[in-house]
DNA sequence: CGATGTGAATTACTTCACAGCC
DNA sequence: GGCTGTGAAGTAATTCACATCG
């Protein structure tokens, strides 16, 4: 998962409840809904647990933050536990996102299917392309970034996705925050640096990559399973040694970093 | 971000590196090669951490894990750093990935530039949809799903990615598994299950948005800042009491889960 | 002197195990 | 009897602060 925060110190919870739990309340909701969808009126937390993927002693615990809505000996009544998970999380509320930047990633936020439910609204489409401007997309006209400021103040609007190229980012960003955002979501790939008070979340996928990448070498070790390709790599002729010596601009032994997004 | 795991027991970290030493490696990677392409010789920890968006305390508690790549009193070179968090993150292997599911999501991600670079390479796009076999996205003729287990069995695909729709997903799952994948970044929204030995990580656009909102909803009580639109949403008539007594299905106060994912 | 590398202290998170209540 | 709720124990991650060395 690629996630990023941006709070208080983190100890202080906002109001008691652990990071770790609030990042887990969205799957005990989908689980949940989706055992109300079959009009399942209660479930243990060893069976809930198991829908969310996780083990029964932690989902009790993060319950537990929340305050005492299960029954002993029975165990949680499913609408009573959607509608607090849901209020926890605010999502009783309407909540007007933007999405700027959009390319192929940016389209593919608009018309998905998980945005429009559970209280968030794609208030508006922003792109920086003029011949974009007008053409819909998933049933939203596109706007221009001109109009940013105007757009987040008139629909009162304090949830951003950022879907631009890394280059662009930092600046919608700035924008965004200028414009009264207070809350991002990046999927470029870039390190945002924003005010106090303002939380960023970060989606990367490049880095999830990565991440599994580290995993996979190591079973290689152990297993004979499908092994990758080897390709040369020529050791870079460097130790920790001299340090300032400037090496020559052949440059390591990795080619180019991405940093582009599809935009 | 949105994240997912599945290892041994969590502790037992694969050789020393403690798993959120792993998921920081590709943020200083990206911060180094960016330096790298400047022609940065030397940084310190104060700088790159900077960079990375993390404190260097934290920056060289990692490194540390990793070797002694430092020169006290000067900095880390580069180019050197570049190649050693390579090497560890496995990204001097060429890695193949295919991509199943090739809607809005999956294109996007055949497009995503981070892709090609860093060792993955994308193998081959699949979808379910015989329409779209032969045709090409980014450069890439898709194929169709019957040829999962031949694609991923000649090209030697060890990861995955499901961009498909929730319902899918298991089932796609199963498949790639089945053929000897063994590494999954889901984008769908469902928790996957999976045998042991197989890594998978989620990344999850809605929960990333609910986070969010957690904390856009604490900000909105201190700061009288932009104030999302109240909706009216009838608290639910059931305190945890009765329980068992199955409450007629004029559902909850949330209407449908997403679930669906753009395809 | 200046910046790394790292034990020790702190804080966060998870898991255990069982008392308490329906 | 069965399952929740939670202190206590255990484990992981972060931060501190300083000895160490180029």
């Amino acid at each position: 998962m690629a996630t990023g925060r941006n709070h208080r110190p983190a100890t202080s919870r906002s109001r008691g409840i652990p990071e770790a739990t609030v990042a887990r309340l969205p799957l005990y909701l989908r689980a949940l809904t989706a055992l109300s969808e079959r009009s399942v009126p209660t479930v243990s937390s060893e069976e809930l647990a198991s829908a969310a993927g996780v083990n029964s002693a932690k989902l009790r615990k993060d319950f537990s933050y929340l305050g005492s809505y299960g029954t002993r000996g029975v165990g949680y009544d499913v609408e009573y536990l959607v509608y607090q998970i849901s209020r926890e999380l605010g999502l009783t509320q309407d909540w007007p996102v933007v999405i700027v930047g959009i390319g192929n990633l940016g389209a593919a936020l608009a018309n998905y299917g998980g945005f429009a439910s559970r209280g968030f609204r794609v208030a508006a489409l922003i792109d920086a392309d003029p011949q974009l401007a007008g053409k819909p997309v998933a049933g939203i006209p596109v706007q221009h970034t001109d109009e940013l400021e105007k757009i987040v103040a008139e629909n009162g609007v304090s949830i951003g996705v950022i879907a631009t190229p890394a280059g662009a980012a930092q600046q919608v960003c700035d924008r965004l925050v200028a414009a009264g955002i207070t809350s991002i979501l990046n999927f470029a790939p870039t390190v945002l640096s924003v005010p106090e008070g303002v939380d960023v979340r970060k989606v990367d996928l490049s880095i999830e990559l990565q991440i599994l990448a580290f995993h996979e070498q190591r079973k290689a070790g152990e297993e004979p399973a499908t092994a990758p390709a080897e390709v040369d790599t020529a050791p870079p002729a460097a130790p920790p040694a001299v340090a300032v010596t400037k090496r020559p601009p052949e440059s390591g032994p990795d080619g180019d970093l991405p940093a582009v997004m599809p935009a």
